[in-house]
DNA sequence: CATCGCATGTAATAGGTTACATGATTAT
DNA sequence: ATAATCATGTAACCTATTACATGCGATG
C-alpha cells in the first residue's frame, strides 16, 4: 500500500491538511503518479496519526487540522523508499495490451502498434512543453527541482515507448 | 478493470480453463503485465460468463471447465484495446518514488537514484539476455512473437529509465 | 496406497470508488 | 445575500488479497 507512504512523503515536504494533499492529488503528482479521493485520504491520515508516523500539528477554521510527520514517519518514509521494490504485483495495462495483442489479426496489432507510437508521440510533445516552461522558469544554481527531475522521467519513458512502437512495427513489415 | 480484459484475451488466443488462466498469470504475463490470483479468476469468468462475453466450451475431469470467447467477448476486446488509453486513475509506484525524492535530503536523494539506476541495469541485463535467447531461437521469416516485442518493450524502459536516472545524478552534481 | 498436481471454491479482511451530505468562511 | 470554495465526513458498493478448504486423478 503506498498511499500511506505518498501521504508520508508530502507531508515530510511540508506539514499540510487533508485538504491541501487532496489538492496535490488533483495536480501533477495524481496525473502522473498517484491518485487518491479525500475519502481515502482523511481515513489513512487518521490512521497514520494512530500510529505515531504523523500528528496534529495545528487547527485551523472550518475545522481544519494541519498535520506534520513525526521522526518515527519520518523513520518509515525513508525505510520505504530505501527498500529496494519488492513492486508487488504487476498491474501494467500498457504492458497487458501488448501481451493482448496476439489475440489480434496482424492487421488489428499494426493499426494498434501506430497508435501506440502516436499516443506516445503526442504525450511526449506534451511533456517536453512542460520541460521547457520549467527549464524557462528555473533559476540557475538552484537545488535540484524535482518536478524537473519527475518530467524528464514521463518525457523519456513516452519516448522510449514511440521508439518501441516504431520498432516493432518495422520488424512486422 | 482491466482483469475481464486480460481474460479475454487469453481467451480469445485460446479457449482456457480458470487452472491455464491461472497459470499463465504465473508466468511471465503476471510478472510484467498483470497479475491475479485464482480466487479472483474464477468469479470473474462467472461474471463474463453471465454476460455472455465467454462460454463453457466444454468439461473435464475434476471439474474442468474450458471457457471461449464468444462474438460479443471479441468485439468488446477489440473495442477495449482499440479505445485510446483512458488509464483510470495513476498509480505508478516508480514515478510517485520519484516525487517523493524531494522530501529527502540531498544525500539520500542521490543515493536512491543511485539505486535506481543499478536496479535498471541489472533489469535490462537481465532482459537483454531473455532477448538474445528468444533471436537464437527465432526461425527467420517468422510471423510476429508477441513475446519477443514485448520483451523489448521493457527492456526499453530499463534502458531509459536507467538513462534518466544518471542524467538525474549528474543534474545534480 | 501415498503423494503430487489438477481444479475449484468459501470467508475474512483490506483497499478503493462513487454518491451523498454538511457546515464554515471568503469573495462578489 | 449569494455563490464559490474550504474542509471534512458517512454509507454503499466494488475490487483485491490472504488464508483456509476440498475433492479428483495420475504417477510411482
Amino acid at each position: 500500500m503506498s498511499l500511506r507512504h505518498a501521504l508520508l512523503g508530502m507531508l515530510a515536504y511540508e506539514p499540510s491538511s487533508g485538504y491541501d494533499l487532496k489538492k496535490r492529488f488533483d495536480g501533477d503528482l495524481g496525473e502522473y503518479a498517484w491518485h487518491a479521493p479525500h475519502t481515502r485520504i482523511y481515513p489513512e491520515l487518521a490512521k497514520l496519526a494512530d500510529e505515531g508516523l504523523i500528528e496534529v500539528a495545528g487547527e485551523g477554521a472550518r475545522g481544519r487540522r494541519t498535520y506534520a510527520v513525526t521522526d518515527a514517519g519520518r523513520a518509515e518514509l525513508r525505510r520505504w523508499l530505501f527498500t529496494p521494490q519488492d513492486e508487488g504485483p504487476a498491474r501494467n495495462v500498457q504492458v497487458l495490451r501488448l501481451f493482448l495483442l496476439s489475440a489480434l489479426e496482424p492487421d488489428d496489432a499494426r493499426q494498434l502498434l501506430r497508435m501506440h507510437a502516436d499516443d506516445s508521440d503526442r504525450e511526449a510533445h506534451k511533456l517536453s512543453e512542460i520541460v521547457a516552461a520549467l527549464d524557462a522558469d528555473a533559476t540557475p544554481g538552484e537545488p535540484p527541482q524535482f518536478g524537473r527531475v519527475a518530467a524528464e522521467f514521463g518525457l523519456r519513458m513516452h519516448r522510449a515507448r514511440r521508439d518501441w512502437a516504431r520498432w516493432a512495427l518495422d520488424r512486422m513489415g
